[in-house]
DNA sequence: CGGAATCCAAAACGATACTG
DNA sequence: CAGTATCGTTTTGGATTCCG
């Protein structure tokens, strides 16, 4: 792994964004889920910012965008064939970022008696 | 790994930034670097953006800063002991960049030859 | 229901000049 | 040498309204 040939950005490329993570998450625990679904599940998120982000991890292949021709629309998501390689890197992340979050509240609970 | 207790934020949040990646990798790589080495090693960065970037790795105690009290002055950034924890986690999205980066070469080649 | 369009604020990034 | 400071640009995220 040479910094000459970083690759690592391919990978932050299709994780940044505030929201993508936790779609995809949900998207690999529930296997498939409708667009109002998935709204739901993120309090907080737009319309917007939930088509954005489901259009760019679509066009990246990392998910698949099922549309039901009826009215009203329906429209699924699901992570694709690709899609699922990704698990292990977020599997990665998520561990790590479980333990640098705990060791953060740790450090600011020491320094919470340090000072009173 | 469920998306009510999504962590990868907490990594990602230490990755984002257009030039982390490339530093850490050049400090895993050297060990130690100076200021003025870790800039010629990336041209194209600012100063202000090697500063900044470096500034908050090192307030996540991923890096460590050393100065020396001397004219000129002399400062060398390396890899933190508990730093070095991150590095299974840049080598998995590496591997996993890389192979994407491979991928979507090969996908324009095939549509390439389609359209010719 | 699942968007698209518009407008806006904030954050990231960058060029340049100056400094102990 | 290793930074600040200031300015401007670009990108990102968000609120709101409208549409088939």
């Amino acid at each position: 792994m040479s910094a000459e040939q970083c690759k690592v950005e391919e990978a932050l490329g299709i994780l940044v964004g505030k929201w993508k993570p936790v779609i995809l998450l949900h998207l690999f625990s529930e296997g498939t889920l409708r667009f109002s679904e998935l709204k739901r599940l993120m309090p907080g998120i737009t319309q917007k910012m939930l088509t954005k982000q489901l259009r760019e991890l679509e066009e990246e292949d990392i998910i698949e965008r099922v549309v039901y021709p009826q009215v009203p629309p329906k429209v699924e998501y699901s992570i694709s064939e690709y899609g699922k390689s990704l698990q292990s890197v977020l599997l990665t992340m998520n561990e790590w970022g479980t333990a640098h979050a705990l060791r953060k509240e740790q450090l600011a609970k020491s320094q919470q008696k340090a000072t009173s």
